[in-house]
RNA sequence: GGAAGGGUGGCUGAGAGGUCUAAAGCAUCGCACUUGAAAUGCGACGUGGGGCAACCCACCGUGGGUUCGAAUCCCACCCCUUCCGCCA
């Protein structure tokens, strides 16, 4: 959410923000219930200010007569608050159902653009391996090894189902430890376990709600369950003040992940790069309330993944997304997307994003500055390893001709071998 | 799921229709005393909104209601704690 002042104060600049991310706002509709709003809100705060006084008065009147009258008196006051209030309430409806609309101004640096296709490619990091035979998909190569069960896994838990198997799992718990190895400790991250199961206000909070109300799953308890840990780890600090010495915060936070996918039907239907069902590991930067502090952090978030990929030797690109493909609260987005040879172009696997404080108004987390004045802290986040996805890009990147998956050096310690054969299985 | 007890400023906690503009203590900050610190004394000290300002308004879990007037009474809901039940 946005300061109702900043968008009175910067309305043109509010309007081209909505326009550059494709959201259809009435920006002048607000401020106009807006100026509604100030002018009842004086009436009352006046009317009130006459009530208050009055009370203090009827105290100290001992006639009984004349007490008489002027709680009488008070009857007209309390018409006119009741009636005005009323007036308010009906306002402040449409008001709270505009303000949570209105999206974060993207950065200048955002491109323009409708969809991930306009997305600007701003980096590339290795080399796009060739193969001497059409390399096999994720897909084929995970059921060729026994590592994924994807039919067994829409009998039992429904379209994109699966079970992790053998090798697959022994992968993912190696990707694990690797993860964990290089969060614990080295980058000033904290580890936490966070809650998927989740209260509504945090969605809310973190802008997921109310406009995505169809990609959340919710329980007959009216609670949801979180498609990223950022949820959780944002709501800890809702309605807080923090102290600046404690800033920034870190954390390097895992939980599981669930998304309907709503709308999605009949992309990546195969394989388990698209799932209702996965876990993943978060990083969530909350940082004092200055721009080239966020700018300074989100740089950090998305190296720390980009070394992930370096170290797995990946090869992969960093877009910034377009004005269409941000969010509602993000300030900017890059979105880290590895090589996946068997569709001859990238795929997404880190999403690294920036907020300033549209999460940290609408969550009420402040921190207390230098001169005392409290402001509301600046929000980040990208994904450190969302799993089992990055099997995908692994076992495509690494296959031989013969279907053998080499395991990437990182890996080999964790896992206890170099290869995973073809012929291994009888 | 059943029963009981609770939700008041950064924390503890008083407060039971009008003098609550919320006691007191702790913590924090400033000043004094002190070589320095501690202790002590004095003072400051919530958040948000409106106004050039004096000042005004709101906020005691949330939302309604009663009343001229609600932290206080009534209703609904949310959350927390303890015990029982269930359970990894």
């Amino acid at each position: 959410m946005l300061d109702i002042k900043f968008i009175r104060e910067n309305k043109d600049i509010v309007i081209a923000g909505a326009k550059k991310k494709h959201i259809e706002v009435d920006v002048e509709r607000l401020i106009s219930l807006d100026d509604k709003r100030k002018e009842l809100q004086k009436i009352i705060d006046d009317k009130r200010a006459e009530q208050n006084a009055a009370s203090q008065k009827i105290v100290s009147i001992s006639d009984p007569a004349e007490k008489q009258k002027l709680i009488a008196s008070m009857a007209e006051v309390k018409q006119v608050m009741q009636t005005a209030e009323g007036e308010l309430e009906t306002i402040m409806q449409e008001w709270r159902a505009l303000m949570v609309r209105v999206p974060n101004v993207p950065d200048f640096s955002v491109p323009e653009g409708e969809s991930d296709a306009d997305n600007q490619e701003v980096k590339t990091w290795g080399e796009i391996p060739t193969f001497s035979f059409e390399p096999k998909s994720a897909a084929e190569l995970l059921a060729m090894h026994d590592m994924v069960d994807t039919e067994r896994g829409a009998k039992v838990a429904g379209f994109r189902g699966y079970f992790l198997k053998n090798d697959g799992v022994r992968l993912v718990w190696a990707l694990e430890r690797f993860v964990q190895d290089r969060f614990m400790n080295r980058e000033g991250f904290e580890p936490i376990i966070v809650p998927s199961l989740v209260r509504r206000e945090p969605f809310v909070g973190t802008g997921y709600l109310p406009q995505s109300e169809d990609d959340l799953y919710k329980t007959q308890d009216g609670d949801y369950l979180a498609g990223t840990a950022e949820v959780a780890m944002m709501g800890y600090f809702m309605d807080e003040i923090l102290e600046k010495k404690d800033l920034p915060l870190k954390y390097f936070a895992f939980s599981p992940c669930f998304r309907r996918e709503a709308g999605s039907h009949g992309k990546d239907e195969k394989g388990i790069f698209r799932v209702h069902e996965f876990v993943k590991y978060e990083q969530v930067i909350l940082c004092e309330a200055r721009h080239d502090e966020s700018v300074k952090h989100h740089e950090e978030l998305t190296e720390n993944s980009e070394k992930l990929l370096q170290e797995l030797k990946l090869p992969y690109h960093v877009v910034v997304n377009c004005g269409g493909d941000i969010g509602l609260g993000q300030v900017k987005k890059y979105d880290i997307e590895a090589w996946m040879p068997s569709e001859k172009r990238y795929r997404e696997t880190h999403s690294s994003s920036y907020f300033h404080d549209f999460q940290t108004r609408r969550l009420n987390i402040r921190y207390r500055d230098e001169d005392g004045t409290v402001k509301f802290v600046h929000s980040l986040n990208n994904t450190a390893l969302a799993l089992p996805r990055i099997l995908a890009h692994i076992v495509e990147n690494n296959q031989e001709a013969d279907g053998s998956i080499a395991v990437p050096e990182v890996l080999r310690g964790y896992i206890g071998k170099d290869v995973i054969l073809h012929t291994q299985r009888s």
